[in-house]
DNA sequence: TTAGATGCAAACGATTTGCGCGGAA
DNA sequence: TTCCGCGCAAATCGTTTGCATCTAA
């Protein structure tokens, strides 16, 4: 509660520190973003219950793009045909998603790649490397 | 060529043995699929020479869908529209991809979490765990 | 006052589906 | 001869863009 309208509150400042306008819209989206349990699709942000009955899609659109230039949000592919998107500021996560229902839990464990890629930089000479690790499978319901 | 067309005609056999067909679309598709650096694109894919002017979408759509039912092609997802599609047979690859202009390299690296799969599908419940890993950074040309 | 945001509507690109025809088995 | 696969055309879906209006700074 307070505790997420804290964290809000500081996203807020971090999104004026990059020149974002303080708008309703910022706002809510950053308040779905909080109490988010898992990556959502822009369809999903546009629905939530924040926005009075719901809010243009390419107002939503524009918005998190530039949540996501200002690296305050991250893009994930998973496999489905939207895109989903999660705050940056919680640690890096790995995701596990049934390819049958589509169901997403997020994976708790230490995430092992990520020592590989200074190694990679070197390599390849790519810079600012990150990395998308996902696991698929068919959940505990899908298999019956 | 010799060599990929043994490899072509392997692929074929796998097919008539999950109930494909033998037809031109197909061979001319794993044909392309065989002699692929990298994942394509059905629009890749549908435009490749083999097929005299191009190939229906359509036609590539589905017929790229039962090779991946089948399990013959893996589809794959960076961060494109567009999903990518490569052959299951060849090994496990992991990928970079650059983020400003899209270039895919595939990484010649041991995969570093194959092991983790046996353990989250135990604490999971999930089965028939496979798993995705890219890397995505700025390549040397698109830093300047 | 003014540059950045929003809403509405239309354009786009990548699938995805319906249907009638043709060819592999 | 039968059923699978193909091409064509149309429908979907998730963005993506143009433009006039609004509003935070």
């Amino acid at each position: 509660m307070s505790d997420e309208s804290t964290r809000v509150e500081s996203l807020l400042k971090e999104c004026a520190a990059v020149g974002l306008r303080r708008t309703t819209a910022l706002e809510a989206c950053l308040r779905v973003f909080a109490s988010a349990e898992q990556p959502m699709t822009l369809q999903q942000i546009a629905a939530a219950p924040v926005f009075g009955v719901s809010c243009d899609p390419a107002t939503i659109y524009r918005l998190v793009s530039r949540l996501e230039e200002r690296r305050i949000v991250r893009r994930i592919g998973f496999h489905s045909r939207a895109a989903h998107y999660c705050l940056r500021e919680s640690s890096h996560q790995d995701y596990l998603i049934c390819r049958d229902c589509g169901s997403v839990e997020v994976l708790d464990i230490a995430c092992p790649v990520e020592h590989l890629e200074k190694q990679i930089a070197e390599e390849s000479g790519f810079s600012d490397i990150e990395h998308e690790l996902e696991f698929f499978g068919r959940c505990a319901t899908c298999q019956s």
